[in-house]
DNA sequence: GTTGAAAATCAATGCAC
DNA sequence: GTGCATTGATTTTCAAC
């Protein structure tokens, strides 16, 4: 589905929107038009799903992550449902996976400082039962980035085959 | 340093960038000019950092998430610096913590499949030594959001004197 | 802060090759 | 796939209020 001047068009893309068609092809190798039409092909195939901005989380006083380790007792349908439905509407949880192994749910939250950890882990504990938890706290991001891999897009057969 | 239409405007951005700003000027209650001001300063003040666009996981083979802990027994500056280096290259790592407590570091790493991860997992022991590592899958992501939590940017007043 | 409007840039399309 | 030319939209900058 995807060619190797798809890939070098994404990681521009992945990296910054702000640039013009025309600049993108130059770095690319490939002019205005056609650069256009494959960007315009990556949006409706959805390979592209949005564009948004970054913003620096110091600035916006969201400079603290916590890692949340969740384990459960409860495996009911119902249950299962409320609580993604409650963990998701907090705007502190900014990543919330089901894990495989011992952890039930790993989240990652946001907030301005501990105090204001304390209270999301509050209002968390206050909304659903859950059976363990278990904080830690980040002292530094090394990396973040929302720029995925792209290396494993043409290596695979198989995964072109499928989609 | 930001008012309630700041926060306003950055709430848009967070989630779509597409959009004109006369538009966004529309939905937050100012006309075009004033909006685009503001959003220029946000931007020269680093409140924005960059605009981005994000890709669908699945659909450049990237679907799945690992969360690597990671413990060391080394502390010497110069293992700190060249491990930091090494883990920070590999562009299937884009999360990348030092945590506080029991392990040392934590590390979000995004590949196709396991056998891809296993790939992963022998580069970075043949790079660096490791004391300790312990491997865990995410069996699905019910919530990934670049957007940080805006809420706390005006609460703190501590925060608006020191910035 | 507002409106309105002008100028520059760029997206988006069509056409010829 | 390329180049060119064009339209329309949008950004960006100006005035005047």
């Amino acid at each position: 589905m995807l060619d190797e001047m798809d890939v070098k068009i994404l990681k521009v893309l992945q990296q910054d929107t702000t640039r013009a068609v025309a600049d993108i092809g130059k770095e690319v190798g490939l002019s205005t038009t056609p650069c256009w039409r494959r960007i315009q092909k990556l949006e409706e195939a959805g390979v592209i799903q949005r564009r948004v901005a970054l913003l620096e989380p110091t600035k916006v006083n969201a400079g603290v992550t916590v890692f949340v380790q969740i384990k459960t007792d409860q495996h009911s349908l119902e249950w299962l449902e409320k609580f993604h439905a409650a963990v998701v509407d907090f705007e502190e949880v900014v990543e919330f996976y089901r894990m495989s192994g011992d952890i039930d749910y790993l989240l990652r939250v946001v907030v301005p400082d501990i105090a204001a950890y304390d209270a999301f882990y509050k209002k968390l504990i206050g909304r659903i039962e859950i059976a363990k938890v278990s904080s830690t706290f980040a002292m530094e991001q090394i990396k973040y980035t929302t720029a995925l891999p792209l290396d494993f897009v043409l290596e695979d057969a198989q995964h072109s085959k499928r989609t």
